[in-house]
DNA sequence: TCTAGCACTCGTCACCCCAGAGTGCTAAAC
DNA sequence: GTTTAGCACTCTGGGGTGACGAGTGCTAGA
């Protein structure tokens, strides 16, 4: 039995009943749902003709179509929406499933790089879905450490560790030759000045004496800079899932799905919203603000915290997707991304796997 | 006038006139060739019932066959084959296509990393096809530089160094907690012991007094000894470029192109063997050894210099791909690519993108 | 050795028809 | 007032048909 808990202004029980069981038979099979289908599979106690009733009721209120005249009903974006928000009851994971995902990361060395690539392909194969994740960063870059190496006598590696953890890398080609010694030296000297600090916290300090120390600290304000600004790295798996959807079997519109998933992609700025906001979102493509998104539907989640280091997880599908399954799969592995991230401020790593 | 200059076995200075037509009408229409479209087209002298002749021969060689009675001639694995190797007239790329490739390099700063992503996209967008890059690496692993830092008290981020600049980063978490000023003190330490060492000679080195240095000598070597096997990170772009073509209208083939294309990948063995062997190499897939991948073609080429680092750069598309195109670009591109890497051994990097 | 001519084959496309599924409406039953 | 049975109507999809065109292979003659 479906849940009929949460309020709502214009449905009655019957028709919530009804609009959910399309809406399930329908993200199982793709197939427009028949009035006489519904009645056989579900023992309504009710007859076609009155589920006829009701379907055109909710297709006037807006929540159905028909692709044609003699087909089943269809839901609309607004029928999703209503399913998404009213009809589905919060559930979490099976344990079982919560501890096969688990499982998965005990493979893999405890390179938090991995963790978050890992993490996209475990949730793309958990829902049978295309997976995104990012890595986690803090609302603000700041300084953490500097190392210089020498690879030439004129070309150095400047190795950039901002807080958190993150590895940033620049060559760089100067005019006159250094040692490695006289290099290390200005590493500690830099790493002293610039500890903890942002990228104005940078700019605004007073002008260092050595012209290469100089371009470095330029270099440092500019990669933190950089940081806070530029669109991050997105880490993706799953592709394949997607394009085996009914949906896609058009080659335009896979192309499409493509073009959305892929880089460069439309979801980035979406990908940033999500960072300011708690909890999972649901975005289904083509409704009010998302018209550049058609056929695509986004289950997004931050994990982490945004003051310590904060990333994005989420699932792209469909619009017809299992939002129930997915949804929770979400919150599981933003919740277990949560505790990696706290643990590397913490420290008590070790324990981010135990069941 | 196609060349007919290499020398062959079998055929005809006519008949690899006809052969070579009937490939280049092929490659950029798609659509079985007609004897009569060909002497209409290419004014050959001769009658269609002639090119008939000529073609019924080329069909009894191998070379051309026919998806039904009445349909045009198209080109068999041997055909391409043969079109690859012998009817190809070496050229370079234009000057000024030559010019755009260099240019669209310098938006970018000086980050191997970026440079190597970078590549992808640019050799994807000249061939309009799928592209692979790899970043370059020596035969050989060898360790650089190692830093310990601090995260907290007991965790440590550890940012390991290759020769050649390459950057790795290993968090590790110890039961006793270290200062910043410690770690900084082993890190001097663990530099002048492994300096310029593969993983063999840090493996037989005498064991160390301190327990962290000794986690942390395993670590490197390990890591080193991962370097060497372990399957490289693999830069992709492009997929819609190929998707575009009508080999993969059909869902299943561009099914079967997506999964050879991405992760996790079976040509990824591949691209290690390409990595041993110098020049361009042309991979006609179905052909002998590549049975299991159907209607893809590879174009792959290392650049730079095993002993210094060596990566791999390639296309892959449709078997009916612009070879000549796509053959030329390949080889600039790593000619490009293998200067960078050059540039990095020689002191002399900003000479690279000089004309 | 080449070519003109011709019979033959096969895929494509437009067209039509029909079965099946599903609706919407109406009138009667509860 | 609500529900249901019945029925007319609409639309899709599959299957079958026939005309058309493209292209071949063969043969006889130049």
């Amino acid at each position: 039995m479906p849940a009929t808990t949460a309020e709502s202004p214009e449905l009655t029980p019957r028709r919530r009943t009804i609009l959910s069981l399309i809406m399930r038979e329908y993200i199982t099979t793709a197939e427009p749902v028949g009035s006489r289908h519904l009645v056989e599979t579900y023992d309504l106690g009710v007859s076609s003709a009155t589920v006829r009733n009701e379907m055109k009721a909710l297709e006037e209120l807006g929540y159905l179509t028909h692709p044609h005249t003699s087909a089943g009903r269809v839901p609309t974006h607004k029928g999703y929406r209503y399913f998404v928000q009213h009809l589905l009851h919060e559930s979490s994971l099976p344990p079982s499933l919560q501890h096969t995902i688990r499982h998965q990361f005990f493979q893999v060395q405890q390179e938090l790089d991995q963790w978050v690539r890992l993490s996209a392909s475990v949730l793309a194969r958990t829902v049978q879905s295309a997976a995104i994740t990012t890595m986690p960063r803090p609302a603000q870059a700041r300084f953490k450490h500097v190392e210089l190496i020498s690879l030439q006598p004129r070309t150095f590696l400047i190795v950039l560790v901002l807080a958190g953890g993150a590895v940033r890398q620049q060559l760089i080609t100067v005019d006159d030759p250094w040692t490695q010694a006289e290099l290390s030296q200005l590493s500690t000297d830099l790493n002293e000045r610039l500890g903890g600090l942002n990228w104005t916290q940078i700019r605004n300090l007073e002008s260092h004496p050595d012209p290469l120390a100089r371009q470095i600290i330029d270099l440092a304000a500019s990669v933190l800079f950089h940081e806070d600004e530029r669109s991050e790295r997105i880490y993706r798996d799953g592709l394949t899932n997607v394009l085996q959807a009914p949906e896609f079997s058009d080659r335009d519109e896979a192309q499409r799905f493509i073009e959305i998933f892929e880089e460069p992609s439309p979801i980035e700025p979406l990908i940033h919203e999500t960072r300011q906001l708690p909890g999972v979102q649901v975005i289904i493509g083509g409704e009010s603000p998302y018209e550049h998104l058609p056929n695509v539907s986004l289950v997004l989640s931050r994990y982490g915290r945004p003051d310590q280091g904060a990333g994005i997880l989420g699932v792209l599908g469909p619009i017809r997707m299992p939002y129930g399954r997915t949804i929770s799969t979400v919150r599981f592995m933003s919740q277990l991304m949560g505790g990696l991230v706290a643990s590397l401020y913490s420290d008590a790593m070790s324990e981010t796997l135990d069941d």
